[in-house]
DNA sequence: CTTAATTTTCGACTATGGTCGACTTCTAAG
DNA sequence: CTTAGAAGTCGACCATAGTCGAAAATTAAG
């Protein structure tokens, strides 16, 4: 690597930890592009050298966050377990990363839900890797008679994902505690399954 | 009323009307408190004086398009109609005054699914109207035996919500155009009373 | 009507996100 | 090694959200 190269890449980690480190202590709106600057030694500028704009910053490390779960998951997953342990641990192992950091996650989901014009690109990419990751294990649970044929499987994806939106949304707003995340998201996939009309009997 | 109230209520009125039709015409962020201060025929600071935040004349038009809606239902509503039917009549009428103005819909629903700390409040008083709206319906629902009776109202209130929350979030992102909502809330909400899982039979 | 108290209005001012273009550092061809 | 030009850095500057206190308008008591 190039000297030039290399110090790009120490000056955009220098302001990234600065920014985690800023941004964590003392919140996103309570820090400035000043401060952050001069706390990772560099000018302002340069700062918007490297992102276009101070919500960019942000974003930067919720996808590298995003990245850590994904490996995350790719280690714990247990292909042949019921689908609703496996879609349950994938939905808790990314809440749980968001717990360490509510501010970065909640204007990341609401950047995510509920995108600008402008930012359209980045959310297809980042829901495109929810539904790598999603697809196989739901196929699978398809094949064993876990979950109906009849549906697509982009529908029974997108099911999940809004209630888990939904459960994400009761806790941002403090109506469910952080201890009840995990089983208020097992009783609404469980009701999701089972279906909200009575069975034909 | 004294001179003074009414000439308050004439000010305020201003203000929103010039607001309405300055973030309609250029959008919000496009448009500057001066400006719209200048529109309305007052000073910035008599901005401030009636709104404490630029969102905050945001959300008193939310509000009122809110309002709006509950109006509109009362009259539609058809308590003995399927509940399919009542619950899609319902996202329905509100996703037409969302489409009516995308920006205005887009920051209500951010800040209403994902609210900051400081706005939880306006959050859970919104959330109420919406439940003593639904409750009935679904209690109905669940009397003629179109629901399943061991499931809480807030919890089928709740899945619905979070399906309509998917929708508008895939209409936002481009993945759904305006004219597939109806028929892609309906089907995700059939799924949800059928459920996903194959019917034991 | 006068006047003191209260409420409302206003725009100069502050703080900060983002731009701009001059300056510095690095690269690579000759 | 030189040197032209590309890549990266910087902080003064601009625009605008939000504050503040002085001035204007309204009220009500005497």
């Amino acid at each position: 690597m190039s000297v030039r190269e290399e110090k790009k890449q120490k000056t955009k980690q220098a302001i990234l930890d600065a920014a985690i480190a800023l941004f964590s202590t003392n919140g996103f709106e309570n820090t400035s592009i000043e401060e952050l600057a001069k706390s990772a030694g560099v000018g302002k500028g340069t700062v918007y050298g490297y992102f276009q704009t101070k919500k960019e910053i942000l974003y930067a490390f919720c996808e590298y966050e995003l990245e850590q779960i994904h490996k995350e998951l790719a280690n714990r997953a247990d292909p042949d377990a019921p689908i609703l342990e496996q879609v349950l641990t994938i939905y808790m192992t990314e809440f749980n990363h968001v717990t360490q950091n509510k501010e970065f996650g909640r204007i990341f989901m609401r950047q995510t839900v509920f995108p600008n014009e402008s930012d359209r690109q980045d959310h297809l990419e980042i829901e495109d890797k929810y539904f790598q990751l999603l697809f196989p294990i739901l196929q699978k649970a398809q094949d064993r008679g876990e979950l109906r044929r009849n549906i697509e499987l982009l529908h029974i994806t997108g099911h999940f994902y809004g209630l888990y939106i939904l459960i994400m949304s009761s806790w941002y707003t403090g109506r469910i505690p952080t201890e009840e995340v995990s089983s208020a998201l097992e009783l609404i996939f469980q009701q999701a399954l089972e279906g909200l009309q009575p069975h034909p009997d």
